[in-house]
DNA sequence: AGGATTTGACCACT
DNA sequence: AGTGGTCAAATCCT
């Protein structure tokens, strides 16, 4: 469709925006020149998104830069009645809504090794309660439904699934719905204790922490590129042009990046926005940086080609 | 006894 | 009507 060519044309004038600045920042320009091209650079990232999302979204989505604070107050909006309303769930907790659309998830890849491949082991630090198990058509293996331990007295409405996979048993596919609204710091001290503690450290893509982390990062990507420290962020360059390498940026706050810390190495998020396919995009933590880099895989099946800049609120 | 899990039923969505 | 997500009673576990 002509919109893909529109959003490659962004995209790469973004990049070549960065790229501009990039030089600039190492130059004695002016301040005012950076601000031009920061604003180029988020105008043209905008403008892309705009296109994905009045194309591919039924029009539902508007330009993000006129939706302030929306991309971290993740819109759960079930019944779309307002949606500018912040992630949350207590306030309609007594309507029973047995079905939520639109809600930010997480696919997380885990393999589990044979011996001891629970769906219980995929542990991330977090703990749920199962509340279900549903066969699902087409898949060998039941789904299994949880809810955070917490949901009532944190009023913590974060939900998985977790399924193994057909093609390979010992990985579980897990799916994250809604972000955390306890407080995960509190939680060794409480009962559930004894049974997390066996586990790997976490990797809780919390969801509004994952994007408004994504966010920041990649702003400090257009400002800082110059930045030394070995967090590092990046996607393929296959859509600008060169399929084998990547385009790396830099940046330099590494508590931004906290939810990739501890993460398995080959741990595979792909993270979707709603339902739509358009709004996904696969995030995976690779072995070979030091600090957990993220990257995303040039394989365009991996990569919805609208991802990240097609979601709704990553730059600004 | 209290919390966690299982499982059939119900409901929303397509 | 079929499917998937959730509820809630029954059951299990500690």
């Amino acid at each position: 469709m002509d919109t893909d060519a529109y959003v490659i044309s962004e995209l790469t004038q973004g990049m070549q925006l960065a790229m501009h600045l990039k030089s600039v920042l190492s130059s004695e320009s002016s301040s005012e020149s950076k601000h031009v091209l920061i604003q180029e650079i988020i105008s043209s990232y905008d403008r892309a998104l705009s296109m994905v999302n009045w194309g591919d979204s039924g029009g539902q989505t508007q330009p993000m830069l006129s939706r302030p604070e929306s991309s971290v107050n993740i819109d759960e909006s079930p019944r779309s009645q307002d949606v500018n309303q912040p992630f949350n769930y207590q306030q309609d907790e007594k309507v029973v809504c047995k079905k939520r659309k639109a809600m930010p998830t997480w696919r997380n890849q885990i393999r589990i090794s044979t011996n001891n491949g629970l769906e219980g082991n995929s542990d991330d630090g977090y703990s749920w309660r199962k509340y279900g198990q549903k066969d699902i058509l087409g898949s060998k293996f039941p789904r299994s439904y949880y809810r955070c331990t917490y949901q009532h007295t944190h009023n913590c409405m974060a939900r998985k699934q977790v399924q193994r996979t057909d093609e390979d048993p010992t990985v579980f596919e897990i799916i994250y719905r809604g972000q955390h609204t306890c407080n995960p710091a509190t939680k060794p001290s409480e009962k559930h204790e004894s049974k997390q503690d066996n586990y790997q450290r976490p990797l809780p893509p919390k969801s509004a922490d994952m994007l408004s982390n994504l966010k920041k990062n990649l702003r400090v990507s257009t400002s800082d590129l110059d930045a030394t420290e070995p967090c590092s962020f990046s996607f393929p360059s296959a859509s600008f042009g060169t399929a084998e390498n990547y385009q790396q940026f830099n940046f330099s706050n590494e508590t931004d990046n906290n939810f990739l810390q501890g993460s398995p190495s080959g741990s595979n998020y792909f993270v979707e926005w709603g339902n739509d396919p358009n709004l996904s995009g696969m995030i995976s933590t690779t072995a070979s940086a030091t600090n957990s880099p993220l990257a995303f895989p040039a394989d365009p099946q991996d990569l919805s080609q609208n991802f990240p800049f097609n979601n709704s609120g990553f730059f600004i």
